[in-house]
DNA sequence: ATTGACTTAATTGTCTGACAATTGCAAGCT
DNA sequence: AGCTTGCAATTGTCAGACAATTAAGTCAAT
């Protein structure tokens, strides 16, 4: 298995740090405009020390969170300013009704962007391309029993069908796809119907492609991504 | 004129070296998987201290040009961990293969996300929205003369439509798209006729969003862009 | 010869303390 | 009122030290 081989480095500081503020400051907990308190404040509040503070704040200013001035302090930008698709901002969104908002705003995005790459799939993909779909949708199949081998080879399918359409403005997507499938199985966690569901529409996606019937490729992909709408929408399970 | 009030502040060095550091790395002046000159040699080779040298390679490495490690050194990551839709990487890119094959998918990704925000828009449009869309026009109208403020006029036509279709995501596309339009101006800098033929686009998607006409607005945002596709990949006139 | 434990050294990670640069704000002057 | 000027708070930069990590070498045991 070549599965999870994550080097597994020890946090540094500045991550853990980076985390909670960045976290904080993207679920709202600290409201654009409002200046944080000032870096010796935040050394002791924390006990690090502070280059650790500042390189922190570097990089939440780097990603439109933040803005530091000589004097007056690092105040908190407005979302407009923030770079959503930073993987670092997706992964410390938590639910609320930013991620929400996100999230109806990508399905909408997703729509328009993946039919598309399958398209385009179906018409470009080379032999390695086909192996990276099939061999993803495979671990799907294999997988319907464990909740985290299906999600992973439930993104790996989509992130093979991006990667054979060419387009690295789609590989982009690839971080706020994989945040949206992390909600949308959070949310079906107890139908285990829905997988079975899912993995057809997966297939018939696949056999599009690889029968370079781009149309057929394109309906699949926007059937699978109304499926995943309703479940990421639906009214609750009573 | 509220045109350029920025603020003018005198550029930080973190600044200055994450943009030299950044461009050599998205410019591909270091090649993916070299190690950077180690931290000591980084101060001495540009004139300034750890601090500054950390907290640059601290921001690189968050928008996924770089990974630091104890030990080993800090190394250029493969292109498709960085970032591409952070604005900084952007502005650091200059002319080159790279850029051209990001502006090649760009195009592809605006054609499929600005005629739906042009619909969208059509659809819900308030009318603070469509002041905000038909004074970005009338500005391109009265600045055919200056290259400069025509450029913004443009830029702020698009950023007004994205911003009344409602949709997030197509926010995170104003950065790219200001950098299409950049690249776009530098090679039509001499056709003056060029802006004469734009106008008239843009007027037919506003008119069409003003009618509340969904299926024209969708279709004049398209025509729009293949236009200016054909100027940003058209031979270059001889 | 391969493995495993130990040492070494190079590099990033963190801490501390100092001073420079920026700038909001108030006091004082005209 | 309007302008200038100095103060002080905060970020920005510098310098030097030590800690933690880890690639690579050394050496012994099997």
């Amino acid at each position: 298995m070549t599965a999870s081989v994550t080097p597994l480095r020890r946090p540094r500081m500045h991550d853990e740090l980076s985390r909670q503020l960045g976290a904080m400051i993207v679920n709202g907990d600290v409201a654009p405009g409002e200046t944080l308190p000032n870096e010796m404040s935040l050394c002791e509040q924390y006990g690090v020390s502070r280059s650790v503070v500042r390189e922190c704040l570097r990089v939440l200013a780097s990603k439109g969170l933040l803005v530091a001035r000589a004097r007056v302090g690092t105040i908190v930008q407005t979302p407009d300013h923030w770079q959503l698709m930073d993987n670092d901002i997706l992964s410390w969104m938590e639910s609320g009704p930013a991620l929400e908002k996100l999230l109806k705003s990508l399905i909408e995005t997703r729509l328009l962007i993946e039919p598309e790459a399958a398209a385009m799939a179906a018409r470009r993909a080379r032999a390695t391309d086909l192996v990276a779909i099939e061999s993803a949708l495979d671990d799907m199949a294999l997988t319907e029993a464990d909740r985290d081998a299906h999600f992973d080879a439930d993104f790996a399918f989509h992130a093979a069908i991006i990667a054979a359409s060419g387009n690295v403005i789609f590989g982009q997507f690839l971080g706020v796809i994989r945040k949206a499938l992390i909600e949308s199985f959070k949310r079906s966690s107890r139908r285990t119907a829905q997988r079975q569901v899912a993995l057809p529409r997966h297939t018939a996606v696949f056999d599009a492609i690889r029968a370079k019937d781009e149309t057929a490729a394109r309906l699949a992909m926007t059937e699978l991504l109304d499926e995943a709408r309703k479940v990421l929408f639906a009214e609750p399970e009573t």
